[in-house]
RNA sequence: GCCACCAUAGCUCAGCUGGUAGAGCAGACGAUUCGUAAUCGUCAGGUCAAGGGUUCGAAUCCCUUUGGUGGCUCCA
């Protein structure tokens, strides 16, 4: 402890962390916590920052605590009761339906079913309806113990329900599949002429559920048990609160987030498009967005030089190979774009950098002397991402990525790689990104040959070093089963956008499979050949991801070092036009990114366009400042400052921008 | 990739049950010269995503394709 991170009340990870393995996550969308260690059971997730001094352990039991007290909340009953009403009405609309599971999640509730025909939204308010008619109705909610017998009794045409009694019949597996400890009863519960499969908890009268505190929200498609080789399930999502007060800001909030939404703000503020000439999940930066990648590039080189790391460059396309020896074409073909042949050879476009950077450590002879080795790239690498997984700038099909790759012997392992760590945190503090988690993401038994090197000894070897190595760092982190890449174990650094949207950012990954397959070696004090590790990082993850993150964090007010548009000089009349470009061309001289607004509005229009653009700070000049050579400063955030020096003001915003600030 | 939905001017959207396109903002031009979030006027802008079909007639109905949205799966 007080190693310098911060220490968090852990309250809502379960509610938030749709990430976490499956096998971890319970019937609410929640995650069980008995997977962890105690001793690295410590969250970085937070809330409530705690005051200064205070520190906290925060115990398995506590964890699960936290977690009880939600599942036994009046509202989550709410919720998996509001579930139960909207498949009576489902299944009162369409009786052939079957049905599957219908949970309480985070902010409402779904039900899956397997329907004959479509569900479409313009069903929705018909339902919703009837639920309406359920709840008033006043039925009390019933629950029985049951054999699995006389429960194959009661849902003998319902396929998907017998086969959720084998599974608990069998004790083995709850309703996604995952393995269960102990063996459950199996209960009914029934309200009114319906009747489910169902462990509750439930509200004890349907009139507990406020009819003016639901909405059916949407349609959406769903694999039965999560898995895409099972049948697709038509899913109906909906929202279920105390009041209808609650149910209002709920709705006020979802409003509020599409104005974040960094798709929405990347069109506002010219920061990029997609243009469907040029394809799907390939993004064109505008000037505003080039230089915010062209900022967040000169920061990581910055840091990296700091840290030791040498930049190199490499192709973009590459023989097949290199990639069969990489492993990629084994492991990772279905992510690849095909290859396109040349004078009889297959060249594939990279998914990622390492295969060339294994290439240029090779290069040259290396005696321990030279290790670690730290070789960076901002390289742009293609993926053929599925088309439903594109996501805005989140997810897309090229990237340029904030790369590399060091390479270092086993002693010199850990401190490169909490050395990697370290790097996050410095940018997480500039960012002012606070609600993190660390993801230490483990291979799956099995997987094994399959997606992932087939080399098990290795992988708990590897495993084992960075567990050590986080929780000698004091580290917080969590683990994830059959998350890994296919080479090794990584820490991946999930974190939240003020949307509350949740992804995957940085990431640090162990490789001990692929400099084998390179041959790669040093010679170690002994004089033998010795194979390095190789350590994968992007903390900055991609341009694409970590801009689209901004976006949202900031709202697109973003910070005076990465805004496209530093200072927008504003003459109240034309008559001071001369004198704003007089100022426009002195802020040029400074380095700073700004213009003069020349159009023949009214300065109240300028003001206004500016602000709409989020510029950090206007120039208002008029003939007082034009007389004594000053200028009016607006700041974003509304205030003014009236008869400033403009060289005060270069000053500042220097300054500002030397230090990366975030305050205006 | 899968399920559902959507696609009208640069942007946001209107266009009822089929009769062959409309507004605001942005843009251009002109007028206005104004003290901290929208000055006025004029003009220009669309093979209604693409292709096929039904029809005397399609933005509107049907099919296919492409792109997007909400999810599932997957992921930096």
């Amino acid at each position: 402890m007080g190693n310098g991170w911060p220490r968090y009340r852990p309250t809502e990870i379960f509610r938030c962390c749709k990430k976490l393995p499956r096998c971890a996550r319970d019937e609410s969308g929640w995650h069980r916590v008995k997977f962890l260690a105690p001793e690295r059971a410590r969250f970085l997730f937070n809330p409530i920052p705690l005051p200064k001094g205070e520190e906290v352990e925060v115990k398995e039991a506590e964890m699960a605590e936290q977690h009880e007290r939600y599942e036994d909340s009046q509202l989550y009953r709410i919720r998996h009761s509001a579930a139960h009403v909207m498949a009576q009405a489902v299944l009162e609309t369409i009786p052939e339906a079957k049905y599957t599971i219908g949970p309480p999640i985070e902010n409402g509730f779904y039900y899956d079913f397997d329907l004959p025909t479509p569900l479409t939204e313009e069903d929705l308010p018909q339902i919703e309806k009837r639920m309406r008619q359920i709840i008033a109705g006043g039925h009390d909610f019933e629950k029985k113990v049951l054999s699995a017998e006389e429960a194959r009794q009661v849902f003998k045409d319902q396929p998907y329900k017998l086969e959720l009694i084998d599974g608990l019949e069998q004790g083995g597996f709850d309703e996604y599949g995952n393995p269960l400890e102990e063996k459950p009863e199996i209960s009914i519960y029934q309200h009114d002429a319906f009747v489910d499969l169902c462990r509750g908890p439930h509200v004890e009268n349907t009139r507990q559920i406020n009819p003016s505190a639901i909405k059916l929200m949407s349609v959406a498609g769903a694999y039965w048990r999560g898995d895409e080789n099972n049948k697709m399930l038509t899913r109906v999502y909906g929202t279920a609160w105390n009041k209808p007060d609650e149910l209002k800001e709920y709705l006020r909030m979802l409003e509020e987030a599409k104005k974040r939404d960094h798709r929405k703000l990347g069109k506002d503020l010219d920061i990029f498009v997609f243009d469907d000439e040029v394809g799907p999940g390939l993004p064109l930066w505008l000037p505003n967005g080039a230089i915010i990648a062209n900022e967040l590039e000169v920061l990581a080189r910055e840091l990296e030089t700091e840290a030791g790391y040498q930049q190199v460059l490499t192709p973009h396309v590459t023989k097949e190979d290199l990639f069969i020896r990489s492993g990629h074409l084994p492991y990772y073909a279905e992510s690849m774009y095909p290859p396109m042949e040349l004078e009889g050879v297959k060249y594939y476009v990279k998914p990622m950098n390492c295969p060339m950077h294994h290439k240029i450590f090779d290069a040259r002879p290396h005696s321990y002397r030279d290790l670690p080795i730290r070789l960076a790239e901002y390289g742009t690498c293609y993926r053929y991402e599925k088309s439903g997984e594109l996501f805005g700038l989140m997810r897309v099909r090229s990237m340029q990525m904030n790369d590399a790759h060091i390479y270092c012997s086993e002693e010199q392992f850990e401190d490169e790689f909490m050395g990697v760590i370290d790097l996050y945190k410095k940018y997480f503090d500039l960012f002012e990104i606070e609600k993190y988690v660390m993801r230490l993401s483990l291979y799956g038994k099995d997987g094994l040959g399959k997606k992932y090197v087939d080399n098990e000894r290795l992988w708990l070897k590897t495993e084992d070093m960075v567990r050590r190595a986080m929780t000698n760092g004091n580290v917080p982190f969590v683990e994830a089963q059959n998350e890994a890449a296919f080479y090794g174990p990584k820490i991946d650094v999930q974190i939240w956008s003020a949307v509350g949207r949740e992804f995957t950012l940085a990431t640090n990954q162990v490789d001990f499979a692929v400099p084998e397959r390179f041959n790669l070696s040093f010679v170690n004090k002994n004089g033998e050949d010795e194979t390095p590790l190789c350590i994968h990082r992007a903390p900055l993850s991609t341009h694409e991801r970590m801009i689209g993150f901004l976006l949202e964090h900031y709202a697109g007010s973003f910070p005076v070092w990465l805004s496209p548009e530093q200072v927008r000089v504003i003459p109240i009349t034309d008559e001071q036009n001369e004198y704003a470009l007089k100022l426009e061309a002195q802020l040029k001289e400074a380095g700073i990114r700004g213009r003069a607004d020349m159009g023949s509005e009214r300065m109240n229009a300028k003001i206004r366009n500016a602000q709409l653009f989020k510029v950090p700070y206007m120039l208002v000049v008029g003939n007082n400042e034009m007389e004594s050579g000053t200028v009016s400063l607006r700041v974003r955030d509304g205030s003014q400052q009236n008869d400033l020096q403009v060289s005060d003001f270069i000053v500042r915003v220097a300054e500002k921008v030397k230090t990366r600030s975030g305050t205006l």
